[in-house]
RNA sequence: GGUGGGUUGUCCGAGUGGUUAGGUAACGGCCUGCAAAGCCGUGCACACGGGUUCGAAUCCCGUACCCACCUCCA
């Protein structure tokens, strides 16, 4: 079986196929720069690494372009609030998606263009569009697009333009329906949030960056365009008015995933209810915890978040990561190298990526294993410690990938070693006369020092919490 | 009002016209000095009401409820 991908513009899943052969361009819908990520957003990058991951895999040489808009009407109202420069808050946030990201294991993706580094590209895609009676400039200066003169406009969405609800602020716009693409400069605005165009000084609206940047590195028609699924309207369907409106073929799937509920609602911005990596790390859960959670739900499904549920997918985790260690200490961790995918996992994979079945597949393996290494059979036991490796690593999830160690704690492990063997030699004396009261009181006091102590039959070995 | 998605066992979460999802929690067992980890077993789930079918949680019709989007949001 080959990659299947559910596409929003058919609304079915359907087979995947690049316009060109082992070439695939991927655009993603990054953040608005306002305010710092929040795992919701995270979740996105997680659900498109995977995606990334997985075509790479199957062989073809990927283009992945996430955009950063650093520059919309909420990113000036901060830096008015803030009295700092809107530029300075948007890269500031910028910074720390990065970070998260990174945290998270999530691969940096071929190219991340910022809206404010093509303005020129922008105002060409404005102008082709006026030439084309698509968009019109008004009086004061702004450039709306003309819903009325796109034939197929809501097509993406599914909706009738009659059917919408007009929006308040129609502005100077001719239909209300109509959106922006270039936003006159206002008096009081800052003068460096505005740019020279044809039709005076500026700055664009939102949607139409996408166009311009996805056209820009990927070309006039590329193969998949993705966000999250609240992006779909107006953000996405306003993207493809806009490009085909230009005569550009654009994207052949669009992908959208689902949102990160809290208590049955979403977590956003507005709504405040955001919780971040740095706020979780603070509670005892690593970013590996997060990651292996936000794989568990299917990419379109909406995923609900709790600290339960974050802790429930931590104690699964575990469950897999013990494995994988406990397999490289008898085995050593070069025998776990460069195992294969299980049918299941690849059929998982490949059907719109379903994540969960994934696992479940390399928790099935994770059991062979365990039961291998419990009845000494060295053969399959390294097997499936190469195939729990090799799939967790496909998903970015690899427990002994050296990403998920703390950069401080390689050399701080060989002293608390040392001192961990010195207490455990007097623990196993203990035990071999049979003072248990005394071996677990040096157990306890480990376990105190926040050091679990576990018995296995080759020998104690010990983990920090 | 319009559009889309959903309702699965303690909880989370896949899936499918007839065969064990997986994890997690609980209980029982094995192992262990004890614990941890691990393994085995138990729970026979699919919102409700009809229908189609040899057989439906899976298809069809209806009902109820939930969520999202239609205004900035991954």
């Amino acid at each position: 079986m080959s990659l299947r991908l559910y596409d929003t513009g058919t609304r079915s899943v359907r087979d995947f196929q690049p316009r060109k052969p082992g070439e695939v361009g991927v655009y993603l819908c990054g953040l608005t720069v306002q305010g710092p990520p929040h795992i919701g957003h995270l979740r996105g990058g997680v659900a498109y690494d995977m995606l990334i991951r997985w075509l790479r895999r199957t062989g073809y040489n990927v283009t992945y372009v996430r955009n950063v808009t650093d520059i919309d009407d909420k990113i000036l109202v901060r830096g008015e609030e803030q009295g700092r420069p809107w530029w300075s808050i948007a890269y500031e946030n910028e910074r720390k998606l990065s970070r998260d990201y990174a945290a998270l294991n999530v691969e940096p993706p071929t190219y991340e263009p910022r809206a404010t580094g093509h303005i020129t590209e922008i105002i060409d895609l404005i102008s082709e569009l006026v030439e084309r009676g698509h968009a019109y400039a008004t009086e004061s200066g702004n450039v709306w697009f003309s819903v009325s003169s796109w034939a197929d406009y809501g097509e993406l969405s599914n909706r009738r333009p009659e059917d919408m609800l007009s929006s308040p602020d129609t502005g100077d716009k001719r239909d209300s329906r109509d959106f922006g693409l270039w936003k006159a400069h206002k008096p009081g605005e800052p003068e460096d949030a505005a740019w020279t165009s044809p039709w005076g000084r500026g700055r664009p609206g939102w949607h139409i960056e996408c166009s311009a940047m996805a056209r820009r590195y990927l070309g006039d028609g590329f193969d998949i365009h993705g966000g999250a699924t609240d992006l779909m309207f107006p953000h996405h369907e306003n993207e493809l008015a806009q490009s085909r409106g230009a005569g550009l073929d654009f994207t052949n799937f669009w992908i959208h995933g689902g949102l990160l509920n809290l208590s049955g609602t979403k977590m956003s911005k507005s709504l405040g209810n955001t919780l971040s990596v740095a706020s979780l790390g603070e509670k005892g859960f690593r970013p590996a915890d997060i990651r292996y959670y936000l794989t568990t739900g299917h990419y379109r499904s909406p995923l609900e978040f709790s600290e339960d549920l974050l802790a429930e997918a931590k104690t699964g985790w575990e469950r897999l990561s013990n494995f994988v260690h406990r397999a490289a200490e008898s085995l050593g961790a070069e025998a776990t190298i460069g195992g294969g995918l299980s049918p299941d996992f690849v059929n998982a994979m490949d059907d719109d990526l379903n994540t969960p079945a994934a696992i479940a597949a390399i928790h099935d393996m994770a059991r062979e294993g365990n039961t291998a290494l419990d009845s000494g059979n060295d053969t399959a036991a390294t097997s499936s410690a190469g195939g729990v490796r090799a799939m967790l690593d496909q998903l970015g999830l690899d427990p002994l990938d050296p990403h998920w160690e703390d950069p401080g704690d390689a050399k701080l492990h060989g002293a608390v070693d040392a001192l961990v063997k010195l207490a455990l030699e007097q623990r196993a004396e203990a035990r071999a006369r049979k003072d248990y009261a005394a071996a677990d009181r040096i157990r306890d006091e480990l376990a105190h020092a926040g050091i679990t102590v576990k018995d296995t039959p080759r020998g104690p070995v010990w983990t920090v919490d």
